[in-house]
DNA sequence: ATCCTACGTCAACAACCGTTGACTCTCGGG
DNA sequence: CCCGAGAGTCAACGGTTGTTGACGTAGGAT
């Protein structure tokens, strides 16, 4: 058991390390995505070793799991006017993308590198929205998922062309400007009947 | 001159090689985007040596702009009936996106090759959308940019989650289920007053 | 002071990439 | 028949990638 203490937080000098380089990963992955981000170049903007990398977190795919793994921070749904849930849901997450990366690197990734993580913003969306969203149509399952594809689609069609392709008419658009245009459209897509 | 005939259009036997290379190159690119699709494996699907491929096309990126070169085919918008302008766009490129996945080869080429295919997709969208709405507008050109550009948002929103990450729930969708949530959106966008 | 563990470095591996130049083969025109 | 030009092959180059294992080193508990 070799006891030292036993407590079972404890701090270890590596830890500095290890959050140097999730750093660095988060900034490579978004800036360049995952194939155009490299190892060697993560390690060298932690200022370290490549093979720190691989001996903290296995393997280059292990180290993308870790440094994208995302919190979309979704309020809860049920307690905001039911009248105003596009313009709430559009203005909280165009917040969020403003001053945090982390979900174009995500979708850029997503789109270079098929499956790996494809399958992860299929994760966030199809779970933190999707299961966000069940609360409010009660047990219809299949009615909430419908509508909560429809909202997707519309929010991260503007997060590609605003954060990924940088389409200037849409790069020019204030944030409110973006709420009160889409917001509309993801309130009717979740609470107008069917067309 | 070294006449030998001189007609102008001259069936070299190479032609068909070319468009053996240029098939291989365009599914390729669209199956694994611009970093992942490599030289030797279009070459192995063309069933040449991968010399060839430099020889005829000079290099990748040369390739690639022949490959991924694309007409949307945009109706000329001023003839469609203006209050199923949004319904009629819609559908029009649901049909095209379904029997062609040029346009998914080039969103991903745009997001894994930063600036270099991001251009292309800027042209694309902000030329051939953006003048072909150009005409509905007259001279604001400022509202015409603005609009057109939410709705490439939500556009690109769809193929984005249909065609790119599969997202479970708009993949269900039938098309004509999409032209009747998403067209009202697109109708909005392009003809409703100010929010 | 000493030892053991964890931290960190270094050099190299094997695989793969785009690209190149020299080579062979195949034809069609003289 | 010849022969030269185009079609196609082959092997190799220089470079970069993720990954590995052997090697040194600092630091805290004993």
């Amino acid at each position: 058991m070799t006891a030292t203490e036993e407590t079972p937080v404890r701090r270890r000098r590596s830890d500095a390390t290890k959050a140097a380089i999730l750093d660095a990963a988060r900034e490579r992955f978004i800036a360049e995505g995952y194939e155009g981000a490299t190892i060697r170049g993560i390690a060298a903007d932690a200022h370290i070793d490549p093979a720190m990398v691989m001996r903290y977190f296995g393997s280059k795919e292990k180290l993308f799991a870790l440094a994208a793994s995302y919190d979309l921070h979704l309020p809860d749904f049920t307690t905001l006017p039911r009248e105003r849930l596009g313009e709430s849901i559009m203005r909280h997450l165009l917040n969020l993308w403003e001053s945090d990366r982390t979900l174009v690197a995500l979708l850029r990734t997503a789109v270079s590198n098929e499956e790996a993580a494809a399958e992860r913003v299929r994760e966030i969306w199809s779970g933190q929205v999707l299961t966000g969203l069940g609360k409010l149509f009660g047990d219809d399952r299949e009615l909430a998922a419908r509508r909560a594809g429809l909202v997707v689609t519309q929010l991260l069609g503007v997060v590609l062309c605003r954060y990924v392709l940088r389409l200037p008419p849409v790069v020019d658009l204030e944030p409110e400007e973006i709420v009160a245009w889409v917001g509309p459209t993801v309130q009717r897509y979740l609470t107008a009947g069917e067309p």
